[in-house]
DNA sequence: ATTTGTGAATTACTTCACAGCA
DNA sequence: TGCTGTGAAGTAATTCACAAAT
């Protein structure tokens, strides 16, 4: 049964789905149960099959699903069959780590654009790609056909470089500066904030054996309170 | 009224709230009101009122809540009241931008022991944090107090380096690393993964509008599934 | 007049239970 | 038998609506 209108939460967990059943295709195992996923993603295997179901019905009954077909089919939903470009402004020491990681990465996100505000930065490379101007953003992004785009600046210019981004026609986020970005609707901004991930551990730190919730990773809530 | 069991999602946005008092109380703000931090939060100001309404009544009806006070209960109930210090295993590119991000950071949340496994870093320092090798990590924690960890290291090393974090009495953990971590039902752990975040970030791109979840940052199921 | 605190209603998500197919 | 797909039941979280307090 095909759905119109998917969960977040269910969004959030087709990536991990894609990474268990790509790595067992690799290693050559041609299907595969939602039992199995359970086991190594934690979920339940009535929640897997449900998250898949709002895509249509993948499997087969009595055998499971086929990782090559399921596989092929998430990375069609999440729109990740061929490699994505993605933005990325403030190449500082969290930006700069940023990149160098997603190059060792598999993973089809390719940080490809670099930005700075810095006179000093801006004409270096950091590997194979040249350190921008933030002021081309909104020339550059649609020239290119960037439209994912991550935010590793301080606080007080995030939100400036957000909305140049959005002048490039971004329509995703990642941000990791620690504050809520004022967006238009159809932009989605995922926030990752690591002064707030480590407070939240000092919590659980003091009040064990509770936790629970599977999930990832942070929205925003998009209005202003009412 | 006070709950015993705190949700997951009101654990999470605490340190949110906690930012935005904070921060009004630096500014010589006296007293705050829902509402407006549900204006700069984005969550709505009935949420915010239930989620502190779990641990007490602070506010005055008709006034708001007095930004000291609120600020100071918020930080007792994540036990934040004194500066924590936090253990990072794996100092590569994504874990000394972590250190060097951190201290520069407001947070209590305080990075204060190194360790890896490469012995050619060992006994190197970072800023004034001398890196230990990893393997006297179940020593070295207790004796230092520490039970907060954040793991960034390579996945292949992710459940090993987490038995010695688990083995050293951690009841909390950052994990970067892309893979869930077994760990027994006392410790908490909450993912942040990079490539998972990006990825997911794809979807919407293609299919904007939607978003709505407020929420933080990912935890992770303990069982391996039924 | 304003804003908290909270039951009630609503919405969202998960788990249960099982029919249907290989 | 084994496993998917799904309606029904259950649980969790959010929003509504308003009484109580200043």
């Amino acid at each position: 049964m095909v759905q119109s209108r998917i969960p977040d939460v269910t969004v959030r967990r087709l990536p991990i789905y894609l990474r268990v059943v790509e790595t067992m295709r690799r290693q050559g195992v041609q299907t595969v149960s939602s039992q199995e996923i359970a086991r190594v993603t934690g979920f339940s295997s009535e929640q897997i099959r449900k998250d898949l179901a709002c895509f249509g019905a993948f499997g087969v009954r009595g055998v499971g699903y086929e990782t090559e077909h399921l596989a092929w089919a998430i990375r069609n939903i999440l729109g990740l069959t061929e490699p994505v470009a993605v933005a990325l402004v403030g190449v500082g020491h969290l930006g700069s780590a940023l990149v160098r990681h997603n190059v060792t990465q598999p993973t089809p996100m390719r940080i490809r654009l670099l930005f700075d505000a810095a006179p000093e930065k801006v004409g270096e490379y950091l590997g194979e790609l040249p350190i921008r101007p933030v002021s081309t953003v909104p020339a550059v992004l649609p020239q290119e056909g960037v439209q994912v785009a991550i935010v590793a600046v301080p606080p007080e210019a995030a939100q400036q470089v957000t909305d140049l981004l959005v002048e490039g026609g971004v329509r995703a986020i990642l941000n990791f500066a620690p504050v809520t970005l004022r967006v238009p609707p159809y932009v989605y901004v995922q926030n990752v904030d690591l002064n707030l991930a480590l407070e939240t551990l000092a919590y659980y730190r003091n009040n064990p054996g509770v936790p629970g919730g599977p999930s990832l990773l942070a929205t925003q809530e998009m209005d202003g309170g009412k």
